[in-house]
DNA sequence: CGACGCATGTAATAGGTTACATGATTGA
DNA sequence: TCAATCATGTAACCTATTACATGCGTCG
């Protein structure tokens, strides 16, 4: 996948591996960084492969760059996975159960007792609340920004998804307090 | 994580390797399953480490059963973990970003043109409505059997989200026939 | 002087998937 | 007879995370 987020990237201009870092991934919305251990060994693998070529930009006083283009091939390899639907289908499986550490602990909470069970709830309402506030204000710099329509649409997913998510948490506090 | 949920089943009741996987984690939902190559080898490790124990019961005409149960020790660590916040800060920098093949192509549908863009929305919109039949199905069938409120509390997430899903997705295309 | 930002990378480990391997019974 | 169900497992592979390693410049 890191594949296909490195090559969407390129198609817009050249970067190096800092700036991917650092501009494109980093700077959306607080905490979504990628890991150096990650980037940089796909970085040179796609340069392998020839979907992406490099040039060393050498700096005084400071490490060299090495900025990647994306190649024709890579362009091809691109444009055919994004018509493709690899991956679509198996969705929701792995969407919201399996890696939703709250939420897979929320199936097991009747073995807590009520106390615990509500200050769990109470505690990830705060959590969310505060990811709304954050995705909220990346939103508004994406629309200063005047970043492409369907990647704003892309963050308004996050909002809509955890907005379902607080109100889901309310609804169950209330359950809760009301005996189910 | 599979370490939790298998140790969440066996405080339910003991289990044996084919059981788990066919009526705990398979049968709440259809797609939702385990695969051997994950299964056998966490039962494995669990029992190894002493938080499961098993007893092997040999059947005619059948290969044998490896039933496991969970141990005081294994209840200590489930207890721990249930009321533990790991995991929990970074929900949403994985949760609908990075790992939804769908939503990181749509990012780059800029790249599409309109025609395209639109039928991959559908199909995606399709994909989705597909998925709440069988979640609201899913919990016709739990509240039938009375399975705990928390449980089903769970699948109402799944079902929100993926309402959230849709509404967002039929909105998207709204926005591109009105040209965004 | 120490922390942080810039800039690159490697190594060890963890987690998960796919494919392979076995073998009996049951139903179409 | 062929496929599916029951039942266990291993091996190879891919992906991702954490930690380690280097080194200069700047700011407090």
């Amino acid at each position: 996948m890191i594949k296909y987020l490195i090559l969407g990237s390129l198609m817009e201009r050249p970067f190096h591996g800092y700036d991917l870092k650092s501009n494109f991934f980093k700077k959306i919305f607080k905490d979504f960084g990628i890991n150096d251990g990650q980037l940089y060994p796909a970085l040179k693998k796609l340069n392998q492969e020839g979907l992406i070529e490099k040039v060393i930009e050498h700096q005084e006083g400071a490490p060299s760059r090495h900025i990647y283009s994306i190649t024709s091939q890579g362009e091809e390899i691109f444009m055919n996975w994004l018509l493709s639907y690899d991956g679509e289908e198996s969705s929701f499986r792995y969407e919201f159960f399996r890696k939703d550490a709250f939420i897979i602990r929320c199936s097991y909470f009747q073995y807590l007792d009520k106390t615990d069970a509500i200050n769990k709830i109470q505690h990830q309402l705060d959590v969310v609340e505060k990811t709304l506030e954050d995705l909220n204000m990346a939103k508004q710099s994406m629309l200063k920004k005047g970043i492409n329509p369907y990647r704003i649409n892309v963050l308004g997913y996050g909002i809509k998804t955890q907005e379902a998510r607080a109100e889901w948490l309310k609804d169950l506090l209330m359950q809760i307090e009301n005996g189910f």
